[in-house]
DNA sequence: CCCAATTTTGACAATCGTTGTCAGTTTTCA
DNA sequence: TGAAAACTGACAACGATTGTCAAAATTGGG
């Protein structure tokens, strides 16, 4: 087994990285790269699109931050605070986020792809629904 | 509850729709549009990009086909066996796939957006990993 | 503190999958 | 058969993302 996860070592420390951290840390839902590019610039820190797409990629390889595929085909971020392996369940139009964990669907999934003899194993699973606030409760 | 999905109407019956499904019908694996028009091509039968994209995603839309965002961020298509919800165990290399239906699941993921008061919930499941035959068995 | 090596940045072009447009073609059905 | 209605295809347009490459910033050593 060669699944090493070590944090990769974190690289230069630069003003736009700590601007793109820092956003990530206020937001409490999934952000888009476009959309934190757009709060930058909103706030009169300049920060090249492109290094946002960048920042972000190697803070999702280094784990620091989970990534979500929405229908739309676009890639949204967030600094998740548990730890370990774990799913989302998020709203549809506001993008609440709760973190949420399934050990049970772990089992399930893995037990299921060792039956059909496939190796390697990994999972993509989210929960979409409408949140309480935004059902107009 | 509004969630009917009554078989939408078939539309009209077209040689370029004949075309799709009949290589929809053949292929095993999910497949992406491009892929699918490519092999249209190869076979000499001339069929419009935008036309198989069309006819792709009224196919999903009427559920007659399941749809599957890959990690590069492209949507693969594949006329399934199974007939309600279920998932997939996909093939990382290969793509060969095996359709794995969880109850379990299911109860779970809406058990779990229940107690968080969401509503109108969905999820997206899918598994890979390296089939046997690719495991170079 | 200053420098050179190395990494990072950013403006912009380029790519990729996908959707919109719209005139011309095909299907359906009365 | 004759239209109305749906469908097609070539191509433009799009939005997200990645590649390019010279200029700028960071780091560790002297």
């Amino acid at each position: 087994m060669s699944l090493e996860q070590q944090p990769v070592k974190e690289h230069r420390r630069t003003r736009q990285r700590a601007a793109v951290d820092e956003v990530l840390e206020e937001t409490e839902d999934f952000i888009s790269a476009q959309d934190l590019h757009a709060i930058l610039r909103s706030r009169g820190m300049s920060v090249g699109l492109a290094t946002v797409y960048r920042t972000l990629q190697t803070l999702a390889d280094n784990g620091d931050v989970d990534v979500l595929h929405t229908a739309g085909g676009e890639a949204a971020y967030r600094r998740c605070a548990r730890e370990g392996h774990h799913h989302h369940l998020v709203c549809r139009s506001c993008k609440a986020t709760v973190e949420v964990a399934g050990p049970a669907v772990e089992r399930w999934t893995s037990s299921v792809a060792k039956e059909h003899g496939y190796t390697d194993v990994a999972h993509t699973l989210e929960i979409f629904g409408t949140c309480p606030r935004c059902a107009q409760g």
